[in-house]
DNA sequence: CCGTTGATTAACATGAATGTTAAACAATGA
DNA sequence: TCATTGTTTAACATTCATGTTAATCAACGG
């Protein structure tokens, strides 16, 4: 659960949501893409990573000098596991299942 | 995508996070109850059901001089409507799609 | 009308988060 | 070897978050 709470603390960054978005538009991405991408300093972008890293929803993998960033989907387990888990909650807000469908067709029926 | 953040950002409190899964365990509480539940001031659970609420994820309903509150379905759907949409990327941690309908068997197949 | 109860807001102290620049470090290539 | 490039860490300033107590406010019951 501590893992759940360091995901939502995570991705509650405007920067931190968009690297992960980011992350999974366009696959893996080195640290100095990434800074570059937003009009932040490379320091500050290296330790928005961290945090991602430490949340575990990121990974990382050296090549040469270069610090290669990407999705590390156990971490995002932990949130899909609590919606989940939780889905009577909001499903209630919904007349009839159906209108999901509608919003994402890949839903499984 | 602003009120996922918020509610990221409020469910990332471990305060406020135990305050909607009570809320989710025994339906609706009012503000009293939260705050000697937890051993925190009033003013302080006061506080978090403020961001609770800014955030869309509870409702609050008066009664006499109780103020009552209970989960908000709507706010929870933005958190699984983004999570639905991202499947394929902690679906690939996986071998099987099967093994996550044996945590949850009511997991739609 | 007054005192009590339930709740929120105000004022304040303190620690955490986030950005910047400068320094440190590792890999690479001339 | 040395300069360059990519990245991280250190030091610092500033803003944000969170807890406390005190004050405020509304509803109720005597």
């Amino acid at each position: 659960m501590n893992t759940l709470l360091d995901a939502f603390s995570a991705l509650s960054d405007p920067t931190r949501f968009t690297i992960v978005e980011q992350l999974m538009d366009q696959g893996e991405l080195p640290a100095g893409d990434l800074a570059r991408g937003k009009g932040m300093s490379g320091a500050a972008i290296s330790r928005h990573l961290k945090v991602l890293r430490q949340a575990g929803l990121v990974n990382q993998r050296v090549n040469g000098t270069q610090r290669i960033y990407s999705i590390r989907p156990e971490g995002l387990r932990a949130i899909a596991e609590w919606t989940i888990s939780k889905r009577q909650f909001w499903e209630a807000s919904l007349d009839r299942l159906g209108d999901i469908l509608q919003e994402d067709p890949t839903w499984p029926t």
